[in-house]
Parts: C-alpha cells; sequence; structure tokens
DNA sequence: GACCTGCTGCGGACTG
C-alpha cells in the first residue's frame, strides 16, 4: 500500500484540500513506519520539509481519541512554535473532530480548565508547564497523560545536551510512569549529528531497542559568498555595512550578526543607509531584550509580507522553526559557533521559486573569517558536531528530587531511591550519591526529615514556591525600558546605563531620561544618534572539529573561488604566516613559537579542552593566557626546552585535580553559573559538575597524548 | 567581544 492509502479517511480528505500533489519523502517514510509499529521514531529532515505533518498525518490516523484523557502530547521548547502549531495541528484536527489544547504560561486559564473538566484530545505544551503541573497539580498529571499514546517532541536538538534537555527526559519519565499502557514517541530535528549511530538521542526517548531514525539528508542547494571587511574598532565597517544594504536592498532577509548589541547596530545604520537613498524603512531587530509584543509584531510582518520586502537583524531568536514565512536571503556577519546553528540559519531561507538563494558571509577579522569558512566547508561535508549527555546530572537531580517531593507531599526514602533508580535521566547515579545528595538537602534545611517521610524543609520552601522553580536556567537581572508609557524592551545595568546617554534598541535611537532602581525601570525618550547597547553574556563554545578544519585550511592550498578577493588575500596570508611551521597533519601537529623570549601555541581545539588545558597548565605553574578566539596559548614561561618535557610527563590519569576544582569554587563562585541547580549540592559534587560540564578533562587529556609540537624554522 | 529558552496561584479591579 501507498503511504496515502495507509492513512484514514478524513486524513486523506484534509490532503486532498490542501492540493497538495505529493507526500515528501520524510512523510511517505514515517507515515509507513508510524503506522506498522509502535517503536520510537527521530525524524530528521531540513526545516520546511513537512516533519510536522510527517509525524502528525500517521499519528491523527493511528490513534483511536474516543474515550477519556489526553492522546497525544506534543512538547515544544518555544512558546512561539506552540502558537504556530496549534494553527496547523488544529486544522488538521477539524476532520476528526478532536480537540486541541494550548498548555502554556501565556495560554488561556478557560481553556485549561475546560481540558481538566473534559480530557481529550492533543495538548501542546512547554517542558517548564509539565513541571509546574507536576509540582502543584501532580493529580492533573494522573488526571490528564495517563492515557497517552504518543508523544511528539519537536527541536528535540534543542534540548539534547543541556540540562533542559535531562530535565525533560526526567519528566517524560515520570509521565511513562502513571501511564496505564505505554506511550511511543516521535521526535523532530533538523541538525542532529549521526555520530556514534545516534545512541544519545535513543537513550534520551528511554527505549534504545525500539527507537529508530528516519533521515533526509538531501542537500538544500545554495550559494554561499564570503566577504571579507577588516573591522578597525569595535563599530562595523561601513563599507561592510553599504554592501550589505546593497545586496538586501530587494529582498526579504534575515541578517545574524552573533550578538545583541551589534544587532541593534545592524538594524539601526542600515535603516539610515535605507532612509538616505529613499528605499523601505521595514528594518527591525529582534533578539531576547527586545519587547516580546515587538517582536510579535515583527514575526507578523514578516509573516504577512507577500509583496512589501524587509531585513531583520537577529540572534538565535530567529533560529528555530517559528513561521516567519519566505526569507530569500541570509547573512551571517563573523562565525556561527556551531554547524548545527549555520543549518538553522541557512534553512530559514531560499523557498522563492525561481530565484537562487544566497547566503553572504561577511568576516570583519582573520580568524573569524577562517573560523566562517572552516564551519562552511563541513556544512557542505554534512558535518553536525555530535552531543555530550551529562553522564551524571547531580544539578538537575537536585531539582527533581525537590519536585518529586514536593509533588508526593511526603515520601519515604525507600520510594525516593526508587524513584530516581528507575529514572533513565540518573541512571548513571548511584544510590549512595542520591543519598548523600539527599542528607546535604536536609542539612542545609532543603529537605525536612518528618517520622518516615521526607518532605519540604523551610529554606526548600523559598525555592519550590516561586515561579522561578520551573526553569532549569538561570535568568539575568534587566531593566525594562519604557517611552512614554510603552514598553520597547530590556537593558541590563552597565556604565552606559546612565542618564542623558543614547542608545539603540529595538532598531530605534533614544535617550535615557531617568532610572529607576528599585523598580527597574528606565525612561526613555527618542533621539537621533546614540551607540549600539552594551550586554554581557558567555561566547558559546566552539567544537574541536571546526578548530581542526581551520588548521587543515591552512596547511592546504585550495583555492576558494566564492570568496571575494580580499578574504582570499587574507587566507593567503594567514597560510604564510603559518608556513614557519612544518605541519603534516592537521589532526596531531601543532605550531609551537619560540622566540624574543616569548613563548606561544596554537592549539586549533574545541573550547572545552582549551580551558581544561589553560587550567591544568597554570596548575602545574606555566601560567598562560588563553585568547579564544585564535585557540592561541601565550605563556609566561620562555624555557622551551623545559617546556616540552613538562608538557610531554603530563598525564591527566595520574595527578588528582579535585582540590584544584574545590578551591576554584571556593575562591571564584562564579564558575559554576553555568548551573542553576548545582550550588545546593555538596562541595565534592558541585567540583564534579565543574569538571564533566565546564571542563573537560578527557577531551584534554586525548589531545596531550596525541599533540606533537611543531617549531617554527 | 560574548545566544537562547519559561512561569503558579491568589487577590483585587473591572466588564457584561
Amino acid at each position: 500500500m501507498t503511504a496515502f492509502d495507509l492513512l484514514s479517511e478524513p486524513i486523506r480528505k484534509y490532503i486532498r484540500d490542501q492540493r497538495w500533489e505529493s507526500l515528501r519523502p520524510i512523510q511517505e517514510a514515517a507515515i509507513q513506519k508510524i503506522i506498522a509499529t509502535d517503536n520510537n521514531y527521530v525524524l530528521i529532515s531540513r526545516t520546511a520539509s513537512g516533519k510536522t505533518e510527517a509525524a502528525f498525518l500517521p499519528i491523527l490516523s493511528k490513534v483511536n481519541f474516543k474515550g477519556k484523557g489526553v492522546k497525544v502530547l506534543y512538547i515544544s521548547p518555544l512558546i512561539a512554535l506552540i502558537n504556530d502549531q496549534f494553527m496547523r495541528v488544529e486544522k488538521l484536527c477539524e476532520y476528526l473532530d478532536v480537540p486541541v489544547t494550548k498548555w502554556h504560561g501565556e495560554a488561556s486559564k478557560g481553556a485549561k480548565d475546560r481540558l481538566i473538566k473534559a480530557p481529550e484530545g492533543i495538548v501542546l505544551i512547554t517542558p517548564e508547564s509539565l513541571e509546574a503541573m507536576f509540582v502543584n497539580k501532580p493529580h492533573n498529571i494522573h488526571h490528564l497523560f495517563s492515557t497517552l499514546e504518543y508523544v511528539v517532541i519537536d527541536e528535540i536538538h534543542s534540548f539534547l545536551g543541556s540540562d533542559r534537555g535531562i530535565h525533560l527526559q526526567s519528566l517524560l519519565q515520570r509521565i511513562q510512569k502513571v501511564n496505564t499502557g505505554k506511550f511511543s514517541t516521535v521526535a523532530l530535528s533538523a541538525t542532529v549529528s549521526d555520530e556514534n549511530k545516534y545512541a544519545e538521542l535513543k537513550e534520551f526517548l528511554g527505549d534504545p531497542e525500539h527507537t529508530k531514525v528516519i533521515r533526509d539528508t538531501t542537500p538544500k542547494p545554495i550559494n554561499a559568498v564570503f566577504k571579507y571587511f577588516e573591522r578597525g574598532n569595535s563599530e562595523l565597517p561601513l563599507d561592510l555595512l553599504k554592501d550589505l544594504y546593497i545586496r538586501t536592498r530587494d529582498s526579504k532577509v534575515l541578517v545574524f550578526p552573533n550578538a545583541r548589541g551589534k544587532v541593534e547596530e545592524v538594524a539601526v545604520k542600515l535603516k539610515k543607509l535605507s532612509e538616505k537613498v529613499g528605499g523601505h524603512a521595514n528594518y527591525f531587530s529582534h533578539h531576547s531584550s527586545v519587547d516580546k509584543e515587538v517582536r510579535e509584531y515583527v514575526e507578523f510582518f514578516a509573516k504577512k509580507s507577500t509583496h512589501e520586502n524587509f531585513c531583520i537583524s537577529c540572534t538565535s531568536t530567529l533560529e528555530l522553526g517559528i513561521d516567519i514565512g519566505n526569507v530569500d536571503e541570509v547573512a551571517q556577519i563573523d562565525a556561527t559557533h556551531s554547524i548545527a546553528s549555520l543549518i538553522q540559519r541557512v534553512g530559514r531561507s531560499g523557498r522563492r521559486e525561481g530565484k537562487s538563494s544566497n547566503l553572504f558571509l561577511y568576516a570583519t577579522d582573520r580568524w573569524s573569517l577562517l573560523q566562517s569558512l572552516a564551519c562552511w566547508l563541513l556544512f557542505k561535508e554534512q558535518y553536525i558536531e555530535p552531543i555530550s549527555m551529562t553522564q551524571k546530572p547531580y544539578d538537575v537531580l537536585v531539582h527533581q528530587l525537590l519536585s518529586m517531593i514536593k509533588g508526593a507531599s511526603g515520601i519515604t526514602l525507600t520510594q525516593l531511591l526508587e524513584d530516581v533508580r528507575s529514572n533513565a535521566a540518573f541512571k548513571n547515579i548511584s544510590a549512595e550519591e542520591t543519598t548523600e545528595i539527599i542528607n546535604h538537602l536536609t542539612e542545609i534545611d532543603f529537605l525536612e526529615k518528618l517520622r518516615h517521610e521526607y518532605i519540604i524543609g523551610i529554606e526548600g520552601e523559598k525555592v519550590v514556591n516561586t515561579k522561578d522553580f520551573y526553569t532549569l536556567f538561570h535568568t539575568p537581572v534587566f531593566f525594562r525600558v519604557i517611552s512614554q508609557g510603552v514598553k520597547i524592551g530590556e537593558l541590563p545595568l552597565s556604565a552606559q546605563t546612565i542618564i542623558d546617554e543614547n542608545v539603540y534598541l529595538s532598531a530605534r535611537i533614544w535617550t535615557i531620561k531617568d532610572i529607576d532602581y528599585k523598580s527597574k525601570k528606565i525612561e526613555v525618550l527618542p533621539a537621533k544618534d546614540g551607540k549600539k547597547p552594551l550586554f554581557f553574556g558567555d561566547a558559546a563554545d566552539t567544537a574541536p572539529k571546526i578548530r581542526e578544519k581551520m588548521l587543515e585550511i591552512l596547511i592546504s592550498d585550495e583555492k576558494y573561488d566564492f570568496m571575494d578577493e580580499p578574504g582570499q588575500e587574507m587566507i593567503r596570508q594567514m597560510r604564510k604566516y603559518f608556513s614557519i611551521y612544518d605541519i603534516r597533519s592537521y589532526q596531531t601537529d601543532r605550531p609551537l613559537f619560540s622566540g624574543n623570549d616569548k613563548l606561544k601555541f596554537y592549539s586549533f581545539t574545541g573550547s572545552k579542552v582549551n580551558r581544561t588545558l589553560s587550567f591544568i597548565l597554570n596548575r602545574v605553574g606555566i601560567k598562560n593566557q588563553l585568547q579564544e578566539n585564535e585557540s592561541e596559548f601565550e605563556l609566561d614561561f620562555s624555557k622551551k626546552s623545559e617546556f616540552l618535557s613538562l608538557f610531554k610527563d603530563l598525564n591527566l590519569n595520574h595527578v588528582n585535580f579535585d582540590d584544584a576544582l574545590t578551591e576554584l569554587i571556593e575562591n571564584s563562585p562564579e564558575t559554576l553559573n553555568f548551573s542553576k541547580w548545582g550550588i545546593y549540592l555538596p562541595l565534592n559534587y558541585q567540583a564534579q559538575l565543574l569538571k564533566n560540564r565546564y571542563f573537560d578533562f578527557e577531551g584534554c587529556n586525548e589531545f596531550i597524548r596525541n599533540l606533537n609540537f611543531i617549531e617554527n624554522k
């Protein structure tokens, strides 16, 4: 039977009414498999290839919606995505008379109440809303979700490898536990590495043996155009902006400048250029610090613009699948930190027929040019960086222990240990370790033992009973920016947030008129000229493979005709600079420079390994400064032979760094900022968290063992 | 020079 014939009649009618000429390859494959088996599936296929339908067409054909209880649960990382998918799924469900309910922090309370009264159909939810239900209304978890047949997880790559992912994994395990049968899972993604045969991914869905991957790797035809404009100061070169303007003024375009401040700079300056020559005025900025309503307006504007052109300067807020309609072109300013990110950004463009789609890759310094080129070449090779899952997520365990105890309102140690043991998210954490963590939580009054049962303690109540409890990630403190009663966005408190200072925000220019420190409010008025806003943050980590590729480019003599002359000239210069080293293998050989009483080397490896190496070298007495962008170590140590022999003897298996890690936490507690719940762990567990998440000792050890320093001629 | 994500329950004012 064809895939179409396998679908139920109402779904076939839906497809006929949509006037689809055929089903997409991923849909054909998914329909056959999902209808025939109860396996879990991961559907991997590029953006806009019809993945949502690939999951929902067969699921809706297969599931029997009669009888009480919700049958399909759809989980999304974003509220905006739920709102988009709601409209699509609801349209589909009209053919089946199956109700669809949105359940997130901004969804209607009335609709939620109706679902509680009569649980049925499909629910679209966020992990945090599920968490809130587990903590506050645990009986509703049972009431709504004990009859689930399918769970659909959208954009699963955005969860993998993060605390938020382990959190979701734990929640899914807890839902499965109250389920009367066993639900199957269908996960969707555009970007998952196929290294290690998807082992992590299958583990994540809880049943590796019955989890299959369906992948459509048809590449997307796209032209890359590299342009190099060297940046003199902290501002973007005017020539770059002019070039970008000319190339994109007659298109619908997304620009990704990597940082919120730069996003504003691009939006404001392009808008000014356009004003001068009488071009369109549809220049917007879109990032987390632009007011939510303003962002929604921008998304709406893009979606409804069939004939009008626009330019949205944005961060990763527009990387995931929010529907903004057709985009002709994408411009990336300086390198992305990952291939996965590049794939998502490229995926946003090129749906207009008969028009070739371009990717403009601008670079403003030599190392960024090299990294951008490396990312592009790896993208062409269909490489995606592998995900690394935390083996012992102690911090998520702290959070989930509080959630389980609060939800149970009293639970014995035996039961608690059993609940943790049977939860695959914590399968590598032993009962002894869990007990030790529970004892510590009791010591700091997060838990209290009442006869045989544990309940939430006095200090625990303070964190469990706030709305901040439901997330696994930190949220920095910002001041709301308001102009004459209208919300614009938000800014952090910095040297720049002072009265009479002019800043860009939401693609416009403002003068700061008043700062209310108590209510964290900044009053502004429109202005004519200003500066880009300053935000703080950490750069995302770059994978070892990207850095390796950068070195590979430097030792090859490949020509890149998609690169402009200044770009090609810069690559030639860098190759010449590195030609003083006789590098044979980009995998093991690394340049070591000595001269003028100075010693430095280029590691060409990932951020985590660099960070670890820098820490270790400092610890063994070789003080060093790491320049992450250049993967370069400058040493306060000029004795080359001594350094080489010291390095040769460095074997991390024989040295214990636990004391050093504990010291690091005690001296600079902010190192642990990456983990919201880790601070409530015993100190030795905090050290383990640091060791496995912030650093990469294993990877570093392997790097050192294989490393072969090549000295300059 | 450095991204992003989400949110309960209750009380009180207001509307139909």
